[in-house]
DNA sequence: ATAAACGATAACATTAATGTTAGGGTCAAT
DNA sequence: ATTGACCCTAACATTAATGTTATCGTTTAT
C-alpha cells in the first residue's frame, strides 16, 4: 500500500509517517516510480509506534527497542524496562513540580477569597453602624 | 545601576533581563552612552517577575497585571484571579495526563516482574523435576 | 490531453525562555 | 595607549513532533 492509504488506516499524517521513516522506525520499500510501498502489517507497526509515543517516549527511545518488541513479547526485550523506569522517574518529577505549583496557585486564589470576605465584612459593618 | 549589577543582585542573566524588557516587563532608562540604567527598586520588580514565572505564567500573562501588583496588594488586581484559575485548570489537566501515563507505565513495569517471576518458577520446576 | 488526486523532496514555522556568538562601543586603570 | 571588564545590537541555536507550503513528477479518469 502507498503512504496515503497507510495514513488513513492508522490516523497518522503522511508527514508523520515520513518523519518516522527518517527516524528509522519504519522502512518502506520503493516502487519503480519512487513511491513508498508499505506491507500491510506496517499498520500494526505504526499503531505500536503510536502507543509508545502516547507513553511519552521519544522516537529515539522507541527506535532502540521497536525492532525487538515487534517480534517478541515486550517483556523479552531487555532494553524496554530501563526506559520505562527512567520515564517513570521523569514523570514523577514533573508531577511533583506541577503539584507544588498547584499548591501555590490554590493558596494565592484562597487569599483572593479572603479579601472578598473582608470586603463583605466591611459592607456589613457599614450597615450595622450606619 | 547597570545591567550587570542588576543581574548579580537578582540572579537573572543579562540576556533574560534584556528579554524581559523586550516583553515590556521592565523599562530602564538609558545613559548618554546608551547603557541601560535601572532604579534600585527594579531588583524587587525582577524578583516579582521571577516569582510569577515560577508559577508557570508566561511573560505575556505577567505583563497583563505586573503594573498593578507592583503598586497594590495582588488581591486588588482583578486581572490576576482569572489567570490563576486558568493556569490551575491547565495544570490539573497536565497532572491528569501524567497520572494516566504513570499508571500505564507502572502496569507495563509490573508485567515485566510477572515475567521474571514466571522465569524463576520455570527454573524452580526444573530443579524440582530434574 | 487535460484535470484531479496522489506522491516526492525540501524548507520553513511552531513554542518560549534562555544560551551563545559575532562584531562592535565604553570606561577605568595602568 | 593598551588591556580588561563592561555594555550594546543582532542573529542563530535549543527541543521534537508535526503542520504548512512550494515545486515538481505520476497516475487515473474523463
Amino acid at each position: 500500500m502507498k503512504i496515503g492509504e497507510l495514513s488513513k488506516l492508522t490516523g497518522v499524517s503522511v508527514r508523520s509517517l515520513r518523519y518516522y521513516e527518517q527516524q528509522g522506525l519504519i522502512t518502506p520499500t520503493r516502487l519503480e516510480n519512487g513511491y513508498r510501498e508499505y506491507h500491510k502489517f506496517t499498520v500494526e507497526e505504526v499503531n505500536t509506534i503510536k502507543f509508545y509515543l502516547s507513553l511519552g517516549l521519544s522516537t529515539d527511545q522507541i527506535s532502540s527497542f521497536l525492532h525487538c518488541v515487534l517480534k517478541n513479547n515486550e517483556t523479552f526485550c531487555t532494553e524496554v524496562l530501563p526506559i520505562y523506569k527512567e520515564k517513570l522517574e521523569e514523570i514523577d518529577k514533573q508531577i511533583q513540580m506541577l503539584t507544588n505549583i498547584k499548591s501555590n496557585l490554590e493558596e494565592r486564589i484562597r487569599s483572593f477569597n479572603v479579601e472578598i470576605y473582608n470586603k463583605k465584612e466591611l459592607e456589613h459593618d457599614h450597615e450595622k453602624y450606619s
